[in-house]
Order: structure tokens, then sequence, then C-alpha cells
DNA sequence: CGTCTATTTGAATGTACTCAAAAGCGGTGG
DNA sequence: CCACCGCTTTTGAGTACATTCAAATAGACG
């Protein structure tokens, strides 16, 4: 049940058998139907959560009223509202399933006592966190540099697995541009490619 | 010497005696003049840095030659090219000073020891970098989601000091928009307020 | 003082948006 | 099984925002 995760962790960090018998203590399993929230705006957010089967995205509603994508999430990912986690303050984004998902949830007081407990989970999750950071990085460079069609570009190679698995409305919404516009980009790139 | 980067440190851990002297042992510090690079994109980024005193820029030169800034850190900040900082490969940006300025270094390979040495410094950075984490988010939201004079506009509220001491120039690179679109965006703004 | 860079301003252009409508697609119930 | 509903995607026309290019002005630094 929880092997994926596991595995998972052991990608940058050893565990004992005792840490990861204690590990394993404060997992909880949770199943997401598709459109079902794990975490709401405004509301606190309660905890860590591992994707082990489905996919999840992390959304913010603007002023407008549009939804703008942070972040999709598929097995093997985290996501969890880190304001809320950190702060203890309602969380800033939404997060909802976008299929039917299994996931693996830690509480935000077990989570704050297992890297008490097992101080190596502070170097694991400084790790991830690394990640995360470059990869954000990246993107608010394509964001502030590109123009939407290279954007999508980007994206195509970055998640070739995720183009299958998402509504274009949610890929624009990622990108930062209308449903429209994205339709029109990609009709442009199709006539590119018939032309060569 | 390095009262500053102490303080900074013991905001989010405690440290012994021994452990402070472990920590100051390893410090550089280094002074850089207006216009130096402390990382250029493509070498190794052999430290990670803290800001005594100045400013520094990280920005990435795009495929037109023009610069987008990534961020911005003055006292009290930490800065590095994270990327290079944990693969080993060439810095994906370049770190150079818009002001005299004044740093604390940690090589790359003291700062691995520092890790292991004193485990509590993984606590450390996993804070730091939650928190860079959520200003990230925070920021692409902005950046997909608001137009330019509204993202001028949050940019002054978050960082009122920035705009003393940067050029506009410099603030137009970060927001991904030309220096004249924030010329016009400013002559609006004035023309806003005369009225009320 | 002179030079170099930053900022302002104008005109023309281009990219992406809004609004509106039609077509496509999937699921549900009669 | 078909008809209908809701939602996504496509397409068009007009518009708004920001860019490019060019030139003038202002400011900073040596």
């Amino acid at each position: 049940m929880f092997e994926l995760i596991l595995q998972n962790v052991s990608k940058h960090i050893q565990l004992t058998d005792e840490e990861k018998e204690y590990f394993i203590s404060i997992l909880k399993p949770k199943k997401l139907r598709r459109r079902q929230y794990l975490a709401q705006a405004g509301e606190p957010c309660r905890h860590e959560c591992f994707i082990t089967k489905g996919c999840l995205r992390q959304y913010y509603v603007d002023d407008n009223g549009s939804e703008r994508i942070l972040a999709f999430a598929i097995e093997d990912y985290w996501m969890s509202d880190m304001h809320a986690l950190i702060t203890g303050e309602g969380a800033l984004t939404n997060i909802d399933a976008l299929e039917d998902s299994e996931l693996v949830l830690i509480e935000k007081k077990a989570f704050e006592e297992l890297l008490i407990k097992v101080p190596r989970f502070e170097r694991f999750f400084r790790i991830i966190l690394q990640r995360a950071f470059v990869s954000h990085q990246r993107r608010i460079i394509e964001n502030i540099s590109l123009q939407a069609d290279e954007r999508y570009k980007r994206f195509l190679e970055r998640h070739p697995a995720l183009e299958q698995r998402l509504p274009q409305k949610q890929i624009a919404a990622y990108l930062g541009i209308t449903a429209e516009s994205l339709s029109r980009i990609r009709r442009q790139r199709l006539e590119g490619t018939k032309k060569t």
C-alpha cells in the first residue's frame, strides 16, 4: 500500500526499519473523486499529501473569477498548500482532483513531529523543496520572457505525460492564457507541421 | 563581522556555541563592486551566499538578449544559483551586484559538510526554501493573472524598500515588461493620483 | 565638461483578449 | 438506442494592452 511513497522517500534518504515503521504509522490513505476538493482557499490545510494514483491540480481563482493553475501533480508527486501548512493560516489555493485519485496524507501535526523525531526528513523535504524551487524559477523566467506559443511548446517538452491526460482548458489556465488562445496556438502548430 | 548572518540563522534554529564556532569557521567574507559578477550562466556556482550589505540581482539573458530578473536580494537575504549548487552543473543564471556589496560566502563543499555535521541546518534551509517557494508561487500567480500596471502596484506594495534603490529599468526586467511600458504605467499612476 | 545610460514620449504594430456563436464530445435518462 | 444536456473546443470579429522602433530629454559617472 505504501510502497510508492517509501520508494519516493528512499530516492533521497535512507531510513532504518524502525524509522520506516514509524513513518508508515502516520500515513493515512485517502481516495478522492474527480472534482473533489483536498483543500480550499481560506480554510486551513491540514496535511501534506503524496499522490499514488490519479491527478490533482492546485489553483487560484482571481478577481475576475478565472482559475489560474499553479501546479499539476500526478503519481509519485507531493502537493500541498505550503503557505497554509507552514503558517497555520488559511490556504491561498484550492486543490482538487482532475481524475479519481488515491493519496497518502500526513496530518500537519504528525508531519511536524516526524521532522523532529526523524530529522533526516528535514533533509528529504529540503531536497524536494530545492527542486520545486528551481522549477518555479524556470517557470517564472518562461512566463516573463516567452510568448504564449513558445510557453506551450516548452510545456509539451517538459510534461509530455501530462499533455495526454489534461483537458486543453486546464493547460491554458496553467500557461496563463485563455482557452480560445490555446486553441488558436494549436491550430497554428498543426498548420506549421503540415507544410514541412 | 558575522553578527547579521548569525542573527539570521537564529530566527529559525538554535545553535550551541560549538556549532556557532564551526559555522563561523566556514564563512568567507567577500566584497563585490557594483556590476561585478558573483556567478555567471554556464559556469559552476561554487557557493551559497548571504548578503550583509548592498544589493544583488539574479537574472537570465533570453534569446533576444533581454535581461529577465528572477530576484533581487539585499541585506539579510540569501541568494545563489540553486540549480548549479545542487546539481554541480553550470549555473542557469547570472548574479551580479547593483550596488557595492558585502557578502558572506559558504563554499559548496563546506556547505554540504555543514548539513551533515550540523543537521539542524537542514531544518534551517528547509524553512528558508519553504518561504522562497511560497513567494515564488505568489509571483507565478501574479504573472499569469495580472496586467502590467497591477503587477507593478503589487511590487511596490510588497517591496517598498526596493523601489527606492532600484533603477526603473531593473524593475521592468523583474516584472517582465519593457522599460518604456513601465515609464508609461508610472505616468498613468501619477495622472490618476493628481485627479483625486 | 563630455559621454554613456536611463527615462520619457510618440506612432505604428502585434499579440492575446473579449464577446459571440457554432461545432464537437461525453454522459445520462427516457 | 436515441435525444438531450452540459461542457469543451473551435472560429470569427473587434478591441485592448504591451511591444518595437525612433527620437528627444534627463541624469549619472568618470
